[in-house]
DNA sequence: TCAATTAATGAATTTACGTTCATAATTAAA
DNA sequence: TTTAATTATGAACGTAAATTCATTAATTGA
């Protein structure tokens, strides 16, 4: 083993390594394309009623190939969900923290959310039905993602400290507050989505709007 | 053809009539014996993973004996989910009727509603997931049963008149505001059916929340 | 260019139901 | 009690979809 040996060595050992990073960035270009394609068929279809082969004809792959990318429909499933979770997460962490007040986070909150959903409409009927997917006492075989626990989180989080700036009232609790703002979130995304073409409001007057049903109710003043 | 044989005729026809009625009676009861077993297992596994098996086994009859009674599946979940919605529809029309104002009958909407779901907490489960489906694109083959959409129709005749009588905004329509004072509902029932034996809170006392919640926000006033 | 390695394919297999149906048990009629 | 009619049963069947795997195609390295 001479000098020379070890720099052939490492030489050897570098190659290796540079076609394996640009195998693995093919192999994660190649799961986003299936990523994709299991979007746009799980939002149209829903779990149960979505097959291996919609999606692999989706992704213009054949199916075996599916299967070498995601082990199983489950956990394709919930790889979409935990990566479009993340994403979201991500921006409401980033765009929260630049606001000072409680009530501007939730500002914040609504309208990059609702922004998120713009841009991830299919998304959007997956979030639905994995949001309820929580509320059922059985879960099937899927399990309850850590990603989804954690943005229920940070919305409770949101509202204690507006709660704590007495901005929103304490005679709920938190939790009990956040699922209502998210469910009259939930319903107005829904209605605007359906209407399509028709009621087009922009993100900041559908913001508004979510916001001050929240806080002032539907009452008239 | 003498008068003899006529009366001989009827009293035939009469024995297989009175016969047939008790029959009926009898295979009432026993759809009805189905339909409480089904109620359970599609609240607890949702309408794709119960199986006939399942539903059979919790009615503890034979699969072969369930499907004597209802043609398929599909037919036993309709069945079922018309069945619960006609009893609510019908009770809310009852009841509201007796009121004078709008703000009355909204009040006795959501007791009413409260009410009925602590009897049949069950088909509340049942209640969330049909009305995500209304909100699917393509709902795969259980098609969208009347009473749900007359439900529907019925909360959007109340906020509409709420309105009229200018005690709900009308800055958005009655349609919307009707699905956002649902989702609250249905966020507060999931909270407390979560809660169970701790957070025992009165009908009432829920009532007026969601209606509080729902006519004047969450902000501290 | 030519192995050799890696990736893609889709037919074949397995599995999990929904549904049917020949058989048995029960009930009613004679 | 015997016979006929009705009801119940669950093993057997069919189907659709998930998953596997032998074969083929493409890529890489020498």
């Amino acid at each position: 083993m001479n000098v020379n040996s070890l720099i052939e060595d490492k030489f050897i050992m570098e190659k290796p390594r540079q076609s394996l990073n640009r195998r693995e960035r093919d192999r994660l270009l190649r799961q986003a394309d299936i990523l994709r394609a299991a979007e746009h068929v799980f939002a149209l279809k829903g779990y149960h009623e979505a097959t291996m082969q919609d999606i692999a004809k989706e992704a213009q792959y054949a199916i075996g190939t599916v299967y070498l990318y995601f082990k199983d429909k489950d956990a394709l499933y919930l790889s979409l969900v935990e990566h479009k979770y993340r994403d979201l997460l991500a921006i409401l962490k980033e765009e929260t923290v630049k606001a000072k007040t409680a009530k501007e986070k939730i500002e914040i909150f609504i309208y990059e959310t609702l922004s998120f959903f713009e841009r991830n409409q299919n998304f959007f009927r997956i979030f639905v039905s994995e949001r309820n997917k929580n509320q059922e006492i059985k879960v099937g075989k899927l399990r309850k993602l850590s990603v989804v626990i954690q943005h229920k989180e940070f919305v409770v989080e949101l509202i204690k400290s507006a709660q704590e700036q007495q901005i929103i009232r304490s005679d709920f609790s938190a939790k009990q507050i956040a699922d209502i703002l998210i469910s009259i979130f939930m319903s107005v995304v829904f209605n605007w989505f359906k209407e399509g073409s028709k009621g087009i409001k922009n993100l900041s007057s559908m913001s508004s709007f979510i916001l001050d049903m929240f806080l002032n109710g539907a009452a008239v003043k």
